[in-house]
DNA sequence: CTGAAAGCGCTAACAT
DNA sequence: ATGTTAGCGCTTTCAG
């Protein structure tokens, strides 16, 4: 009569050797190395496993002794379920998963809230059994970037910080894209342009919540250096065209919520009536800003050219005048640089294309 | 003047503890206990660990000693990138992640295209260091849900399949969901009702491809329970109106592709071009659909009528009239189930509620 | 083809 | 408050 499935202690590989009277190295090959062993003595040790309810090798253990997690860590610094709305960041991910899917590889999220406590030994980056991270565009002095690096476990950035010391990076030309974008709106004949934008610092200005005009000092602090370049880039574009730099009015959004868009556009327009285009340093804004004006009555783009960046889906879909970047070969590569490091060792800096959809929300000013 | 911040061997735990001359356990304490020890002694614990680049105690080491791995693992059947292309999956996912990072615990999402091999033994799902699984709406005889089972974690199992002994379930009553959506339908006055659903089986009859009728054999093998339900609603609604059966034509559809609706409405009506509604198992089925009859120049709910399933937002902006389940709470359930399991120990059955919601795409027979 | 020995890096009892 | 002891479960040389 067999044994019961479930004895009380859980069956290990040592325990199935003691069962078969066979070395543990025995077991271990019949998992990982079939050719080592006759196909009869395996066949039998699986039986066994099985009679035993054996699972095979513990993978933490396993883990331990070769030195592999088998599982990339994703490190996002917005909450989790943020990232999850939008599709920029989900197309991202979705590459991402799809190369470690390819490579057999575990995709770890981790959970990163601003809420949560770095000096906390338990934070969930350190606790991560993983061979890698990729950090999904972190501010410059995210805190829990430090924490990542400290393992000294290879690291991929994706967009930001720029200057992580032997990081591989995947990224787009930020600043040129935007300046063709500006050029191409400045060329409708704007010259006075609102220029929404996500948060620049981790901080918040005291005091501040949803959007305000970003004073010239706060645009000084940029901690995100892909937001910096998107505003360098209106800014080169308006100064080629000889404008003045107070013809832009940079609108700072605190929040990032399905709505940030229109609160900033709310902002933007207060702070400047005479605005006639609004860009947006993300689609999501765009939208936002746009479900925000029909609701004002203010027509795209027959009064207020409106545009975006990322060239989600949505936007294309709705005619959004934006740039298109190419979210999931990002994840793709991410994930690739990681799987599959360069031979040389050496980081690399792996720059995308990015393409301007001149689509149905920009045109002359009214 | 300090050591390189980099020596060739990684510093570990015990290597701290000889450079101090102190236990081991002492260097442990200091980051898992701090009560344990002076503030002052684990300050200089803690500025040596810098001076020697050490991490912190290694997260897989401690794993295997804690025996808990600080993830939960995510199991989907499908490849993760469709996944992340299904707004209610998507959901679902972000649900989970929320809760999980409220719990301070990592998510990892394990590969399991239909592609890998399960009997390799260097499968994800064997090699993921997790303290619990989510089956994510898989088939009765899903093989990696056998090999999940045998590892002996907690498993919680979200919609299908039923009957995982000893796993807590979080799901909807599909039945009676479609059954009141489908008494809608009738009630409007349609007698011939096209029902378009997923896969029914893991695999597919021999040379099938896009879409088919389902003959009823095909509906006798109904590896997932949800589909099941779901057309047992409608015949429910149907047999209930005193319909026969056969005024309901059912097609599946073998693909999970952004048209997918769309071919299977054009298979269903070339089946039965006098079917005025076309009810879908799926939201995105029904949006697919939609345009699919657009093109055709079949105005909804004119022409035809349409319903889905899932209420994702999409489908709800565009009015389609469907079923709303509450994607985002399944995750958020099944992720609370994993981390606090209820007192008893025993499996519970967590029934969420659902809305019928009438949205535009609904209307009388022409 | 199989076995014996030696840890991987850590933490949990149990002293002291 | 700190140290000692004893593994967690596995893989991997290296010999037979």
């Amino acid at each position: 009569m067999p044994r019961s499935p479930t004895p009380r202690r859980r069956a290990t590989l040592a325990s199935l050797a003691a069962e078969l009277k066979v070395s543990r190295t025995t077991i271990s090959n019949a998992y990982n190395r079939p050719d080592q062993l006759s196909a009869d003595l395996r066949e039998r040790v699986l039986a066994t496993a099985k009679r035993l309810g054996y699972p095979g090798p513990d993978p933490v253990a396993r883990s331990l002794r070769t030195r592999k997690a088998g599982a990339v860590g994703l490190m996002i610094t917005e909450p989790l379920n943020y990232s999850f709305s939008d599709p920029a960041a989900l197309d991202f991910v979705a590459g991402l998963a799809e190369s470690c899917e390819e490579a057999g590889q575990g995709l770890l999220l981790v959970a990163v809230g601003p809420s949560r406590d770095v000096g906390d030994g338990t934070a969930a980056v350190l606790a991560a059994g993983v061979d890698g991270f990729v950090v999904y565009s972190a501010s410059d002095d995210d805190p829990y970037l430090a924490v990542v690096r400290q393992r000294h476990l290879p690291v991929v950035v994706v967009d930001q910080p720029m200057d992580v010391p032997g990081a591989s990076r995947v990224c787009i030309d930020d600043r040129a894209a935007m300046r063709e974008l500006a050029e191409y709106v400045v060329g409708l004949g704007h010259r006075e342009i609102g220029l929404l934008t996500m948060r620049l610092g981790r901080d918040r200005p005291a005091g501040e919540v949803g959007a305000a005009v970003a004073d010239p000092q706060r645009l000084q602090t940029p901690h995100f250096h892909v937001q910096r370049e998107r505003i360098a880039g209106v800014v080169d574009a308006i100064t080629a065209a000889g404008l003045a730099r107070d013809s832009l009015t940079v609108v700072e959004s605190y929040e990032h919520l399905p709505t940030s868009g229109g609160a900033a556009a709310e902002v933007a327009l207060s702070a400047n009536p005479r605005l006639t285009a609004l860009m947006c340093t993300a689609d999501v804004l765009a939208l936002s800003a746009m479900d925000y004006l029909r609701g004002r009555g203010i027509y795209v783009p027959g009064h207020m050219t409106v545009t975006g960046f990322d060239g989600v889906p949505e936007a294309l879909r709705r005619g959004l005048t934006t740039v298109a970047q190419p979210s999931v070969e990002k994840g793709r590569r991410a994930g690739r640089l990681l799987h599959q490091p360069p031979r040389s060792g050496l980081p690399v800096v792996d720059v995308l294309d990015t393409e301007l959809v001149r689509g149905r929300t920009s045109g002359p000013p009214a």
